[in-house]
DNA sequence: GTCATTTTGGTAACCGGTGTCAATATTGCC
DNA sequence: GGCAATATTGACACCGGTTACCAAAATGAC
């Protein structure tokens, strides 16, 4: 029982009732709170004794406005997977767990026009410690030079390094991509399809190169027939299907640049009652609740990312983290991502 | 261009400098933030003019130390569905837009412990102006009554009304369910299963409910065999399927709790080579990202879970938002659900 | 024109903490 | 023991707004 009821009209105690209670300026109960080090122990633990007597709360808008600054941390998405937000999140609240940070969640409408005009506004009133820039929206340049010049931290969360260390915390997809798509060339797949993420996302970028390099060591080429455009969506994974699945010699395997698209294609395949994996088999990426529920369950890409969310609060507030179990200054910040093989996979058919 | 670009290193302008710009005291231009009736509009204009050229931003922790209260509101939500939460709390951010508030997000750990008491330290230490409960937490009565105490205003979300007007939002779950149920009868179903979610689930017993009076009214009623248990997760579905359709006559129709559970129910409908819609219909609840990644895509029961942020927040804090467009006061709170008619439904064979 | 009444603007105190810097222990050293 | 060096603590201004209260100006009644 650490919490003390306090009766519901009873005034907040204040640092000078501590400060009165035990004798000491408020000056020295500020110290304790902020665990100052040029403090006796009898002192200190004076303070600690009426502090846990009056059930005292620093009051965290006092704080913020002596401190002229929020303890408060920003998550700026744009939402293309709910899961991996909320994921991201869980992470993030980890990390700042014992600490006096709070987190605010700022979705972000990456298509319109006064979107960096919102989010300034945004950060000039809540004025966050820092922000957390998930992707897609972490690829924009002009976010993070708003940041900078608003003197707001920032972490940029990627599928490969944005930025310098210390705003960049990444996974290392393009590996793990062409890792999967070396396992489909070990079963024997020799003609294997690409359904490609948006154009001018990074991460799409990142699991194209993977994809091209696994083919490019088997000695293996993509047609341009097997190379289908996609925006992330289920519905793009369907036109996908549609157009490789009537290919006179559709491939065997066909590699999604995400879950959705993924589910796309597999859907197409029921309905022309192509059996997967027996005659094709589909990966895609991000380990998203879908890659689960559909059936045969997808083999994927899983991105490390309530650890991802862990590290950038790390690298975002290593000073107002406790006991922060630091991030290694030698770190990059490239945490790994792992292939995830499901039932969508077999062996070519013959 | 309503943002003025300040440079780096200036501070930010504070109500003196517009006291001074605009010749008049503090008091007056906190008059004028605050939309005090009692001014001249001619001061009421050269303040405004004031503060637009030098972009001037209330400082929020100065505002909320003198107001003696934060503008934060919390959302409090375990996470069953992350898409959910993410659509809700999507639907705040719209009701609090224009106005001076603040969304703090806040995870719950249903199952431990310490819940109550986390819960508590995180209100003392933030003290928002009011906390918004998703379900399933919201049914909850000890958190309803902690925020009671604490002074913090709350309104729970629901499946159906859990408290008053002023303190709940919630959907007609109940009759929706009843309405999809009558549509599989009306389409000659007469052998239709039911997969249960979680014991003592609010949500849960409104999906049975109506359920078991879409049957009632039709005369039929629920062999035991046909009525098997879930958890809302998809492995529950995986297992009641296997129930379900391993029967001797088989139910033609299953009803699921959720879209996650019909998922699994569809997974072994295809392992098992069972058509769907053709040999069996599908109805599930929650209109999930899965619903739609799924093959044949999901009928299932929508519920307007952003509207109901909308609506969530202006019951928690209307004297808040701006111009709000105020819930009316004879309003229940109850919003409507829609039944969504998909693939997975058709007559029964023969 | 004078007095009472209503509007408006100004001053000072305060919200609950923190920073600065000086004042007061305490310790080390000769 | 005396003095310098160092470790602790406190006084007071201040963060950027707000309210309480008062004074000045404007308005109306006689």
């Amino acid at each position: 029982m650490t919490a003390q009821k306090k009766g519901a009209g009873g005034k907040q105690p204040t640092i000078n009732d501590v400060a009165a209670l035990a004798g000491v300026s408020k000056k020295t109960v500020s110290r304790v709170i902020n665990r100052s080090e040029f403090l006796t122990e009898k002192t200190r633990k004076a303070v600690e004794q009426a502090i846990e007597t009056l059930g005292f709360v620093p009051n965290p808008q006092a704080r913020a406005l002596a401190f002229r600054r929020n303890f408060l941390i920003a998550l700026l998405h744009d939402n293309p997977n709910a899961q991996t937000v909320l994921n991201f999140q869980q992470g993030v609240l980890d990390a700042i767990k014992d600490s006096d940070l709070a987190l605010l969640v700022r979705p972000v409408d990456r298509g319109s026009d006064g979107m960096l005009g919102d989010v300034r506004t945004f950060l000039e009133k809540q004025r966050p410690i820092g922000a957390l820039l998930l992707p897609p929206i972490s690829e924009n340049d002009d976010l993070a030079a708003l940041c900078e010049d608003l003197g707001v931290r920032y972490v940029r969360i990627g599928s490969a390094p944005l930025d310098d260390a210390k705003h960049c915390v990444s996974s290392n997809d393009r590996e793990v991509v062409a890792e999967a798509v070396r396992a489909l060339i070990a079963l024997g797949h020799r003609r294997i399809g690409f359904v490609r993420g948006p154009v001018g996302f990074r991460s799409a970028a990142e699991r194209e190169k993977g994809f091209m390099e696994a083919l490019a060591e088997a000695g293996l080429d993509l047609p341009a027939s097997f190379n289908a455009p996609g925006n992330y969506r289920y519905t793009a994974g369907i036109e996908a299907g549609e157009a490789l699945l009537s290919l006179p010699e559709p491939p065997t395997a066909i590699f999604c640049s995400n879950d959705e698209m993924a589910a796309g294609v597999m859907s197409v395949a029921h309905a022309k009652r192509i059996d997967v994996p027996g005659a094709l088999s589909i990966i895609g990426f991000d380990d998203s609740p879908t890659a689960t529920h559909i059936w045969p369950a997808l083999s994927t890409v899983r991105w490390p990312i309530r650890e991802m969310g862990v590290r950038a609060a790390k690298t975002l507030v290593p000073d107002f983290l406790p006991l922060a179990t630091k991030v290694d200054e030698r770190d990059n910040g490239v945490l790994n991502s792992t292939f995830i093989q499901r039932q969508s996979v077999a062996p070519p058919q013959s």
